[in-house]
DNA sequence: TATTGTTATACTCTATAACTATA
DNA sequence: TATAGTTATAGAGTATAACAATA
């Protein structure tokens, strides 16, 4: 499944029969996926690999994925905490974040400079270069978002934020 | 973010303030991720994470995991089709699924046999321990399902399953 | 003792490419 | 030439465990 208009609408003429007829009328050369149209998982994944697809495509040009964007978007609105509070609000594990944040250091776009009243902990800084690039990323994570509601429909984006939202 | 009533209830509390308030008024203690409230997809794999999780829990006494149950279902819907019209079906390359049903064939729950019509393909069918296991399968996916509808409420869910289904 | 961050390992899933055998 | 299936490799993401430094 792919986020364009087109296999869209191909998706919806393919919709006709409902899920609940009897999975013998399917046709020959098309699969029989009744029992799995009631599966709200199957749909669910379905649904976020193609939306995360397109939001790497979208933001190629600068090689930034789904989990770099929202951590880059928690620390320019959350200057100064650290890696930990970062980890827990993104349910991101602290392993997994060490790197993710030596990369984002590498390429210039954080820093972290020791906590003043924890010698433990990191606080996280946005560098000028990173905020920069961060312009940049919003504009193309809006364009992303915009083409999702061109291909979903303004409303039906807007209920299933909500639905989602409820849970997140 | 897990997937129980308790959980969803402190999901619930702390989601007095509204998405559109200054990101300046976020209390000390929590992160301010106002934008990231605006984003579909942050929130889709948020809620994509929880359902698979719970789904490998239930099922963990046989250990199958979604994208095998998938698969299983498919197999039993549609006996004798060939490896790339299930996973054509499912949106799975060809080499991920060659290796998964090496798996599913080691647990002796499908078996390979040559096409009668194309020498390239294989015909995919259930065995009856395969059959036997899918029914147990079935009924902790059952299992996962109603503890789903419990959270999130069976009209969200349906209305939920509905709005995903559009894409699917 | 518990927490912060780091490194390491293992496993799942995705994305490719290269290969064989058939068509 | 194209397709079906296999094998291999590389990368992202997840889940652990172990460790040093600090609380």
């Amino acid at each position: 499944m792919e986020l364009t208009r087109t296999k869209y609408r191909e998706a919806a003429r393919g919709r006709r029969r409902p899920a609940s007829q009897p999975s013998g009328l399917a046709p020959a050369d098309r699969l029989d996926i009744a029992e799995l149209n009631e599966r709200v998982g199957y749909f669910l994944r379905r649904l976020q690999v193609a939306v995360f697809t397109h939001f790497i495509r979208t933001l190629k040009p600068l090689d930034v994925r789904p989990a770099q964007y929202s951590v880059l978007v928690l620390i320019a609105a959350n200057p100064g905490r650290s890696q930990a509070a970062i980890g827990q609000a993104l349910n991101i594990e602290r392993a997994r974040l060490a790197r993710m944040l030596h990369e984002l250091e590498r390429r210039q776009w954080i820093e972290r400079r020791a906590a003043s009243d924890d010698g433990r902990s990191h606080s996280l800084f946005l560098t000028a270069a990173g905020a920069k690039a961060l312009a940049r990323i919003r504009r193309l994570a809006a364009k992303h978002e915009a083409d999702m509601a061109e291909v979903i429909g303004s409303e039906r984006r807007a209920m299933l934020l909500e639905l989602l939202r409820e849970f997140g």
